[in-house]
DNA sequence: CGGTATGTTGAGAAGAGTCAATTATGGTGG
DNA sequence: CCACCATAATTGACTCTTCTCAACATACCG
């Protein structure tokens, strides 16, 4: 049983975490099961935006991880946010936008393209909430790299992508398969693969965490949360 | 002249960047210049935005500025970005949204209701464009944290605060007004204000800047932007 | 069974923070 | 015009986190 996400059906991780965002008509999850009938696969490091390129239509993810990130010219990298099922790519206002970052695969995806939501649907409603949810991600990633310390920047981010991935039902409450190297972790946090893998130590032998073989466990994640003042962010109301 | 923003036309700072971002109609600039006749003041230290609060109708930023920021729980302090006259405040897709950060005053601030923009209008697309812009900033100040160190970060957040205030028309080539202190500018970049200090007293040594009584003059930003390796973001064609 | 990607370890250097004192600076009331 | 105050800027000495540059170990893959 997953108490992060009441609403999980097992349908799929995308239609999971869109149903978890607002309710779902009927109508929105037979266009979203026509959207998924076409998949197109991109393999790891393959990219699904290019920074300065025209976006196209928006396209939701289905399955596997993307960041986005953007690299500066003597080769440091930084990921913006990380990209889970259920997310969505390249979604936008403008008339002809382009990507203000690149998009690039963590390990095998497979995405569709996003149905159009009719106005005032229940999917126009999850769009907009993944949206908004979208913008935290990404404040809450300037705290990160801006104020935390680097066991602060693991700890956060790892909550992060728990109460993300359960929205998904891809998290039990203490563990979810999580296809980073400590490379990636490194280039999402701002820091080094040599420091995340000294400070990853100090949290296993401290009995905060495990991680092995691409499953990371939290021991006990809410105390980990208040041992670092960590709240979860809402976005609307109700 | 102000040649980063050719359509400046002086009829005042928000205006000008909004018909910088979209070409506006009569109708529209009539929409603001109503909107801009009833103002509200908040004082320096004062805020426009309650994190975990109700947003309310968008707002636009008419004079002074305003930053966006996340307060840790032991009193570490970091803003998201900064909010600069013709930028929008709380402009959300959601239906009931709540602000997602506080958003507190740096100076004597006025703003009015951002006016409804008609479907299609050029002043809807000033606001889309204007949203786009928002985000790409904040990806420039995630890049800034996370991968440079506290020199480039200056400058780079210079260059661009430069730039963004060019749209309004409130900067030259080389210089701008800039109601910060240094402990402000630390808590924008992620340093302490002793760091600052330092780092903004080498910079002046070495002939890059100059910065007092509040205003900012940088010698040469275009051979300042080439050392730093910072490249203008763009963010629709044409 | 190599080979490549990933993870681990050590020593030393550099960047940034801390704490505390000192010096401008600007605005105020007398 | 000056004394006074609060805020902001500056400086010094020292600490601590994180980076750098190797080298080495392990795991996964065909």
């Amino acid at each position: 049983v997953n108490v992060l996400n009441p609403y999980r059906t097992s349908s799929s991780p995308a239609i999971d975490r869109l149903s978890c965002l607002a309710p779902l008509s009927e109508r929105d999850r037979a266009a979203l099961a026509e959207a998924m009938h076409e998949r197109s696969r991109v393999r790891p490091r393959g990219e699904l935006l290019r920074e300065g390129q025209a976006i196209g239509r928006p396209k939701l993810l289905l399955e596997g991880w993307a960041a986005r990130v953007r690299m500066l010219d003597d080769g440091r990298r930084q990921f913006m946010s990380m990209l889970l099922p259920g997310d969505l790519v390249g979604s936008c206002r403008q008339a002809r936008p382009l990507a203000v970052a690149t998009v690039v695969a963590l390990c095998e995806v497979q995405w569709c393209h996003a149905p159009e939501a009719e106005p005032g649907s229940g999917l126009g409603q999850a769009y907009a909430a993944s949206a908004a949810f979208e913008e935290a991600a990404l404040l809450a990633q300037i705290t990160r790299l801006g104020r935390m310390t680097a066991a602060e920047r693991i700890c956060d981010f790892l909550l992060e992508l728990r109460t993300r991935l359960a929205m998904a039902g891809l998290a039990s409450d203490t563990s979810f398969d999580m296809p980073l190297t400590q490379e990636t972790l490194a280039d999402a946090l701002g820091l080094t693969s040599v420091h995340v893998n000294r400070v990853v130590q100090g949290l296993r032998r401290d009995g905060d965490l495990q991680w092995k073989g691409g499953r990371v466990t939290l021991t006990d994640p809410d105390a980990l949360a208040a041992k670092i003042g960590r709240v979860e962010i809402r976005v609307s109301e109700g």
